[in-house]
DNA sequence: CGCACTAGACTTTTT
DNA sequence: GTCTAGTGCG
């Protein structure tokens, strides 16, 4: 099969240029998963490339299982070896070979996520006797990794954070804990530290590929610049428009950092959309022109014609259910499937109002948010039942299953039980035998010990699930869970859907002992998210913009666009609302066919209803854009009034009284320019017209009446 | 140790 | 308004 077969030129040339730095601008739905694992493909199979010497990286487990998913299609090759994974399991990956470079870390570190690591925070504030806001001095241990002006202006609090900052990182070392960003931060200075293992890697790696470039933060940019510098065959892949993690320390400076650090690169420019009408694109491109410092490049739709998208102010938060949930039922009884439905929102909040009457309707829906699966408390316990069980010296895991169940193993058992540990030099769990106490703390205690060594030691003759479930059984925790009725079948579930993870993992790794099953499933645990899409196979999905961002659907409802959720209130500078308005774009551009813009005149909010005022977003879409279909749409339109709430520290330029320009334009039109060739028409403001040109000219304001441009 | 009450949050969070 | 985490008392 011919890898290029169907590939338009821009595409082609991304996935042909395999030599030096390049770095693609991919616009939304312009087939920007097709080039990375094209390109991998065509490095495999046109330059005979051993697949071990690339190394593509993501942000997400499922773009990396997609990445490996298609290359295994295109190449029938089994690519479970391969190095496609996210910048953190990567991290991981090379660590678990090279940490013990740098001790006391062993091979056998843990990784912990953002729950333990806070209350890593809360037990030093605790032990310091500091009284501060556990959240904040988290942020700011985490902050000062990510952040390379980071700096604390506040003495005191300076000195509470250098003296917690330490004591976390000792903590770490003692007990072989990594967190999230260590995981970065570690590998780099391994790297540093050790320029022959570096050296390795550099050699390893003839080929990298960057996704998601633009949400790439400092560290991760200079691990990657770091890999590249003998081969430079760093291909980056992104999107300036869809920048939205900024929060997270995004960078998307990232992109002028690359131009100058590689002045030969080669830049490409993804501009053809696959995905959306022309409708829904000449509205994403007409917001976000609106941010003036990164007009690079606007999507061109290559696809059919489809409805206006449409605008709906509802009377209140309930009205705007309604009409979201009719417009559903409307589409399912057109032919439509429920997963073809996405309701969008800046805050989780929202998403309450519209469960409710998605219930009411009998509508299914899946709702992502809140905890992922490997997150949740009962997965937790059980992955940490299960290290103990593999590394008798995880005195972490320990300590977080010791009393889950409740075992009345109070604090002076597990003092006395540290010190036995630290005078015979064992783990916590080998110390039990040495425990001399009596009374019921102490026959538990016991009790705990027979039951894992007992499983221990038939583990190789029970398939994984049944190991799991002896734990269960055994330990007394679903007995434990089952006190709360409330959650006990959720849980249980929960805990059903981990043994179909184990028997998963069975059935991957055959071969090897159990032991060495869970030892390899237990490394990254806590870097998986949730493992299993098929849920939302046939439902209404309900998302956060955020999380929306790599989805599409056919229709799209964005909710709740008003004035203080979207933009939030938070937003303090330019740079913020820029961002904001890159949310949008990311909003606009999930949808396929059908978009709609909702929000409602009054909303309860922190326990009153509030009146809330449109989106400017809303007001700075070209009117002709977009339908409006509120009640009274026609004799008073909402939007495009200004903005006079407080809060509001940003004011939307006053539209200039438009006068008739000779020849008219509106939006969407294709002229031609003498200067610039071909171009597409993105505002229209009066007599001057926004057109956007293919690379490298760009958008252009100009006088519509001008001699050098004509209608095509 | 466990439950009941209260204070605080109420933006996004790929790992 | 409503959820959660944390504390304080029985």
């Amino acid at each position: 099969m011919d890898l290029l077969a169907n590939l338009n030129p821009a595409q082609r040339l991304a996935v042909t240029s395999t030599e030096g730095p390049v770095m693609v601008m991919a616009g939304a739905g312009s087939g920007k998963t097709k080039v990375l694992t094209t390109r991998i493909s065509y490095i495999i199979k046109e330059l005979g490339i051993i697949p071990s010497k690339i190394l593509a990286v993501t942000f997400t487990n499922k773009a990396a299982k997609e990445m490996k998913d298609r290359i295994s299609s295109m190449l029938d090759i089994n690519t479970s070896f391969m190095w496609v994974s996210t910048f953190h399991s990567f991290c991981a990956r090379v660590l678990r070979m090279e940490i013990e470079a740098m001790p006391p870390y062993t091979k056998r570190f843990v990784i912990i996520d953002e729950e333990d690591s806070l209350k890593l925070v809360k037990d030093i504030l605790k032990e310091c006797e500091l009284e501060y806001k556990p959240k904040e001095i988290k942020h700011l241990i985490s902050k000062n990794k990510n952040f390379k002006n980071f700096s604390i202006k506040d003495p005191r609090l300076l000195d509470v954070f250098l003296l917690v900052n330490k004591k976390y990182e000792d903590r770490c070392k003692e007990e072989n804990l990594l967190d999230f960003d260590d995981l970065i931060i570690k590998t780099i200075e391994l790297f540093e530290k050790n320029p022959k293992i570096l050296e390795y890697y550099q050699n390893q790696f003839e080929y990298i590929l960057v996704d998601e470039f633009q949400d790439t933060n400092a560290l991760q940019y200079d691990l990657m610049a770091m890999l590249a510098k003998k081969h430079k065959n760093l291909f980056v892949v992104g999107d300036d428009f869809q920048s939205i993690y900024s929060f997270r320390g995004a960078k998307i400076e990232n992109i002028n950092k690359f131009q100058e650090d590689y002045k030969d690169y080669k830049l490409i420019l993804l501009e053809e959309n696959y995905r959306s009408t022309t409708q829904i694109l000449n509205l994403a491109n007409n917001i976000i022109i609106k941010n003036p410092n990164q007009i690079k490049k606007v999507m061109f739709s290559n696809k059919k014609e489809g409805p206006l998208p449409k605008y709906y102010r509802a009377m209140s938060s309930y009205d705007e259910t309604v009409f979201v949930i009719n417009k559903i039922l409307e589409g399912i009884r057109k032919g439509k499937d429920y997963k073809d439905f996405a309701i969008m929102y800046r805050a989780n909040s929202i998403s309450r109002s519209f469960e409710d009457q998605l219930v009411k309707n009998k509508i299914p829906y899946t709702i992502y948010g809140g905890l992922s699966f490997f997150a949740r408390a009962e997965i937790k316990d059980m992955t940490a039942y299960l290290r103990l069980l593999v590394h008798k010296d995880d005195d972490y895991s320990f300590k977080r299953v010791i009393n889950m169940p409740k075992r009345k193993i109070g604090a002076k058992i597990l003092d006395s039980l540290n010190m036995i540990a630290s005078e015979k030099g064992l783990p916590l769990y080998d110390a039990i035998e040495y425990y001399t106490g009596s009374g019921i703390g102490a026959s538990n205690l016991k009790e705990f010990k027979k039951v894992l060594d007992d499983i221990r030691e038939k583990m190789e003759d029970l398939p994984l699930p049944l190991i799991l479930k002896e734990l269960v059984d055994k330990t007394g925790y679903e007995e434990e869970i089952k006190k709360d009725e409330d959650t006990y079948l959720d849980r249980m579930d929960n805990i059903k859907e981990f043994s179909s993870v184990l028997k998963e993992t069975e059935e991957e790794y055959e071969g090897i002992t159990h032991f060495e099953m869970l030892e390899n499933l237990l490394f990254d645990l806590s870097l998986r998210s949730e493992h299993d899409d098929s849920k939302s196979d046939e439902s209404v999905r309900l998302t956060t913009f955020h999380q929306a961002k790599g989805l599409e659907f056919d229709t799209v409802f964005m909710v709740a666009m008003e004035e203080s959720i979207f933009p939030g209130l938070n937003v303090e500078s330019n740079q913020d609302m820029e961002e904001e308005r890159r949310i949008c774009y990311v909003g606009i551009t999930r949808a396929k066919n059908e978009l709609y813009l909702t929000n409602a005149e009054n909303r309860m909010r922190f326990g009153t209803t509030e009146y809330m005022v449109p989106s400017r977003f809303i007001g700075e879409m070209d009117k002709e854009l977009y339908q409006n279909v509120s009640r009274g749409a026609k004799t008073k339109s909402p939007v495009n009034q200004g903005y006079s709430i407080a809060k509001a520290k940003f004011t939307v330029k006053k539209e200039e009284p438009k006068e008739a320009p000779s020849v008219s334009y509106s939006i969407g039109d294709k002229i031609n320019h003498k200067a610039f060739g071909d171009g597409l028409v993105v505002a229209v403001s009066g007599t001057t017209i926004t057109v956007a040109f293919k690379a490298p000219f760009g958008v252009k304001q100009l006088n519509g009446n001008h001699p050098s441009i004509r209608k095509i």
